[in-house]
DNA sequence: ACCTGAACACCGTTCAAGT
DNA sequence: ACCTGAACACCGTTCAAGT
């Protein structure tokens, strides 16, 4: 006797997102995601290996949005087939995407902090991770050489999720103009990265 | 009738902070801190009002050691009663920071994570950070001029700590070598913060 | 004055039993 | 084939009862 299906691994996946983003990680428990897509906790094993793959699930889902969000409006590879991109004023392209990056974080702070913690809680492969921040690596070669591109990019990268780091863990509370220091970081960082 | 101490609130601290250590923030529990002690759980909580009380001390003393470390051969004030400070090659004296930091990071990488995770876990206040990160500032003024200053202390912070962070993560796992990549972004940023 | 066992409210997870 | 209640092993935390 065949039981319907009452709920998908979409629903479990868009309430752990929400809970995650409302109640923080402790809130994104099995109970409550359970509670959420109208089952009991039990039943989301069917779909899901554990918490820990639930939260997996969630940091990926994440990411793949931010990924979007930082290749959206970049300038592509000819299209004509040749192999050369076009990349134009790295510089314009290394703000966007260190805005669209913070704008992704003040969106979804949860989601950010879980995709950048420094820890493995959020089960995502280091090499997943690399190749989101492909655009980034890019514009770092664009400005610092090739020889360069890799120190450059993980300096890039390194500023920016530190600073968004910071402030979302309200360091940066305490007097100052945040969205001006961001401004300043990205103008002196792409001028000694480009040096 | 009295009954005699069996614990104490230094064997405490000190039982979470090796727990932390060796197994992660889950593996501090109330439990695990009270065997390490000899004693039961419920008897923690003469010492400690709870858990999060208990990461907060963790968390506080990691910071204590860390501040002592960075303040730790540093060029002083006069002496002779000035309020001069007397700052001598203050390239150099970044460098030596960000190496410190970095040094601290990779001996007690839990205790690192701790304290620079963004979010609440550590029940650390933001003011206290501050004023822990107090030689940096000093050495931003330094280098960038007291108008900017605070700009040039929240770029070196952001990537010193995103960068160790990455590290702590594995982000750097695939090639390259990460004590040039960090070498590579002191030089950098302390050229960017002076310009 | 501190320590303890017992208890409570929560977790995540497994599994036999239902449909 | 999926869903469920019951059960288990763990948490943090409280509290009356011991010494």
């Amino acid at each position: 006797m065949p039981a319907p299906e009452r709920t998908s691994l979409e629903a479990i996946l868009a309430a752990g997102t929400e809970l995650l983003e409302a109640d923080g990680p402790a809130g994104l428990t099995m109970q409550a995601v359970a509670g959420r897509v109208g089952v009991r906790a039990p039943s989301l094993y069917k779909r899901v290996r554990n918490r820990r793959a639930l939260i997996a699930l969630v940091a990926a889902s994440a990411l793949d949005e931010l990924e979007m969000r930082l290749r959206e409006g970049r300038p592509v590879a000819g299209s004509g087939g040749g192999d050369e991109e076009t990349v134009i004023e790295p510089i314009a392209e290394l703000a966007r995407l260190a805005h669209t990056l913070r704008a992704f974080a003040h969106e979804r702070p949860a989601a950010y902090r879980l995709v950048f913690a420094p820890g493995e809680e959020s089960g995502l492969e280091v090499e997943r991770l690399r190749a989101a921040s492909a655009p980034l690596i890019e514009v770092a070669a664009a400005l610092a050489g090739p020889d360069r591109a890799l120190d450059a990019a993980r300096t890039l990268t390194a500023w920016a999720t530190g600073f968004i780091g910071m402030e979302l863990a309200g360091a940066f509370r305490l007097g100052g103009d945040v969205d001006r220091a961001f401004a300043f970081g990205i103008e002196r960082l792409g001028a000694a990265i480009a040096s």
